[in-house]
DNA sequence: AGCGATATGTAGCACTCGCTACAAGGGCGG
DNA sequence: CCGCCCTTGTAGCGAGTGCTACATATCGCT
């Protein structure tokens, strides 16, 4: 019967890209073993059960993403905070990275509603932006580490933002913002 | 057979509880419905369908949370940004106040997949926000309007970090704000 | 008192869910 | 070539979903 024999990583992609459109922490098993060609009977033979099929997920669109961002962020430094922080917003903002942030939201819901999976998952995110970050400091900025961690705070806030139609107040942060 | 006659607005408290503690975005209407003491049957009759019942409790919910706000907020206002900033990110961490945060990334993870009902009441709920830190600014603030959307976009990227169990950056982020 | 509108309980439909039991095909070592 | 194991398909289970049909109880009004 068997025909291709799938592994656990051939199916990985193909669900990434059903779940960056369709979301993860509700996501079904039928459906998304349809958009990876195979059957829900396959997922849970291969993963154990749905929570491994989503943990699997969610490590692999990590990596997924931290693909994506090495990949759009330019590596000259800034000449100061305010112009780092706005490069930052307007690469988060680019289309190959958009369906990442749906999906973040729901990975941070999750956390705030006690899943440790996706509170773990969230919680090494961030600690790989912040360590971006603190490389990607502004030459003689006087407090590099606190810098970042002010900057990262602002970036997310200004995700979330954007994520709920205001990103007209994000904006106006931007412009206020004395860095 | 009726008993008590029960009227949408009875049900609301009661719902609103379970939602706060159940979360609001995947709810079924039978717990619900045990919940607030009548049927699933019930509140389809009172709300018309599921989504009726989901756009009523928002806007109970958002109610209920501009009052906890009122009442926790205090009314002085602070020497600086940083110490307004410092303030609100100690009431809003207020126990009564943390079952919303939960509800609230909810909302924004709807927010951010689309749900436009979702998204009109976290808008308007930034909206809120906005207008009483626009009121507290600091006296004598160089740009009331611009600062407060600065601290706006501080405090709900601080609660995000807190959401992940980050609130270990938020703190330094605060730290290094010049307000 | 009687009647219509309002309110509520019961049963059930058609569907999806995660998961499992069973059987069988395909590959590989002997 | 045989037999075992890895893989896969089919069918189905029990539970839960939103919602509806129908019957009936209760209330306000005349």
């Amino acid at each position: 019967m068997a025909k291709s024999r799938m592994t656990p990583e051939t199916l990985l992609p193909a669900m990434a890209a059903h779940v960056l459109e369709h979301g993860i922490a509700g996501v079904s098993l039928r459906p998304l073993a349809k958009a990876a060609g195979t059957s829900d009977r396959m997922l849970i033979y291969h993963f154990g059960n749905r929570q491994g099929v989503i943990d699997a997920l969610l490590d692999y669109l990590a990596g997924l993403y931290e693909a994506g961002l090495e990949a759009a962020l330019p590596s000259e430094p800034a000449p100061n905070r305010k112009e780092t922080l706005r490069r930052i917003l307007e690469i988060t903002a680019t289309p190959q990275l958009a369906p990442f942030m749906r999906l973040w939201w729901e990975v941070v819901a999750a956390s705030a509603a006690g899943d440790a999976t996706f509170r773990k998952s969230a919680s090494s995110t961030m600690g790989l932006l912040l360590g971006w970050l603190e490389a990607h400091m502004p030459e003689g900025d006087p407090d590099p580490a606190g810098g970042a961690r002010l900057l990262l705070t602002l970036i997310e806030g200004s995700q979330m933002l954007d994520a709920v139609g205001r990103s007209d107040i994000a904006e106006a942060a931007l412009v206020a913002f004395e860095g």
